[in-house]
RNA sequence: CGCGGGGUGGAGCAGCUAGGUAGCUCGUCGGGCUCAUAACCCGAAGGUCGUAGGUUCAAAUCCUGCCCCCGCAA
């Protein structure tokens, strides 16, 4: 069976990885175009595709694959992986591929279709996700279900821990669903009609804190981007990102903070800033200034770059 | 030439506007106190102030070029 694998970014390596593991037969990479990235605007492969180059498995860069579908036709897989690949197939690739195509998501489908299911497990306080291995169609990550597997989040778990360990399930899922396409009788389910969420692709602006929300949500959305746009407030007009933080249980903070403003700085210890949100008290621990680095609340006590009574506000 | 911030002992910062002894909070090492400690006290090591020039009696500080790091925007 000869397969093509279609990824992008870090999460689409450890499936790929392990199906080469497992001796299947992976005959092209197929990955988004490199793209101008940082400051200076420098062309960026993306990580599979330095990956592929390095395993010497041939590598295809479609603008868009759905204008390509001669040269896949030419490639003559019976089976067609993605994971996170960015592009949306259309029925004319999807018919290319006699046994199917298969795509890894990081979500117990039907719960978050769409394009950042992590962050939205997250940012809504999912108490467990998964993957889902389906058979795409056409439809928004609504192809019928091949298998599942489920995941705990825990309270530590943020986006990049969560994408590190959903990857390797997911690569588990993947190798055990092709061994059951290659010898196997395939069992397809439907997905249920209840519990259908869909998420977009998350932009900055949600990822304004807003301090009059409970302290839990706002570790929540934190958490979820901590890897992704990043969590941010800013204080007097310069903008401060959240790279991680905790609901605080400080009974004597929270008591002399009772009638500051949402978003004040309560303290500023070693092992956190305090911030007053609406329902309760955020303990931030990892924060970065606008023109440098990821700081700890350590080195932000030792600096005294914030003090008490500062408060954070919205972006007018 | 997209906008902006920055490079000062191992870490985070101050000092620069008005040039003249290298500062603060930590960390490290040694000693002390303590049942004990991330607490407290005493002491020590560690910096050609990103780099190359220029101005000056004198440059971390003023001027110019270059290198590097970072936030925003794409």
């Amino acid at each position: 069976m000869k397969i093509i694998y279609a990824g992008s970014p870090q999460f689409s390596i450890p499936p790929l990885e392990k199906l080469l593991s497992k001796k299947f037969d992976i005959i092209a990479v197929l990955t988004q175009p490199d793209r101008p990235f940082g400051r200076k605007g420098i062309l960026t492969a993306t990580p599979i595709k330095n990956f592929a180059k390095a395993q010497n498995i041939p590598v295809f860069t479609f603008e868009k694959i759905a204008n390509s579908v001669q040269e896949l036709k030419a490639l003559q897989a019976d089976c067609l992986i993605t994971s996170a690949y960015g592009q949306i197939l259309t029925q004319e690739v999807l018919n290319l591929f006699q046994m199917g195509v298969y795509n890894i998501h990081a979500s117990i489908l039907p719960r978050w279709r769409g394009a950042s299911p992590i962050q939205h497990a997250l940012l809504h306080g999912d108490r467990q996700t998964g993957i889902s291995i389906m058979k795409t169609d056409v439809g928004l990550d609504t192809g019928d279900i091949v298998l599942q597997k489920t995941l705990d989040i825990t309270q530590e778990d943020n986006a990049s821990l969560l994408f590190d360990k959903l990857s390797h399930l997911g690569a588990e899922c993947i190798v055990e669903a092709m061994e059951i396409l290659q010898y196997g009788q395939i069992n397809l389910q439907k997905q249920a009609e209840d519990g259908v969420t869909i998420c977009k692709k998350i932009i900055k602006k949600e990822c304004q804190i807003d301090f009059n929300k409970s302290a839990k949500e706002i570790v929540q959305l934190v958490k979820a981007m901590e890897c992704g746009p990043v969590a941010y407030s800013h204080l007097q007009g310069q903008l401060v990102n959240f790279y991680d933080c905790k609901v605080a249980i400080d009974k004597q903070i929270e008591q002399e903070g009772m009638e500051k403003e949402n978003g004040t700085i309560l303290a500023v210890q070693k092992n956190g800033i305090f911030i007053k949100a609406n329902d309760g008290i955020i303990q931030a621990t990892v924060l970065q200034f606008a023109g440098s680095k990821k700081i700890t609340s350590q080195d932000i006590y030792n600096g005294k770059k914030l003090e008490r009574n500062q408060i954070f506000k919205k972006e007018e």
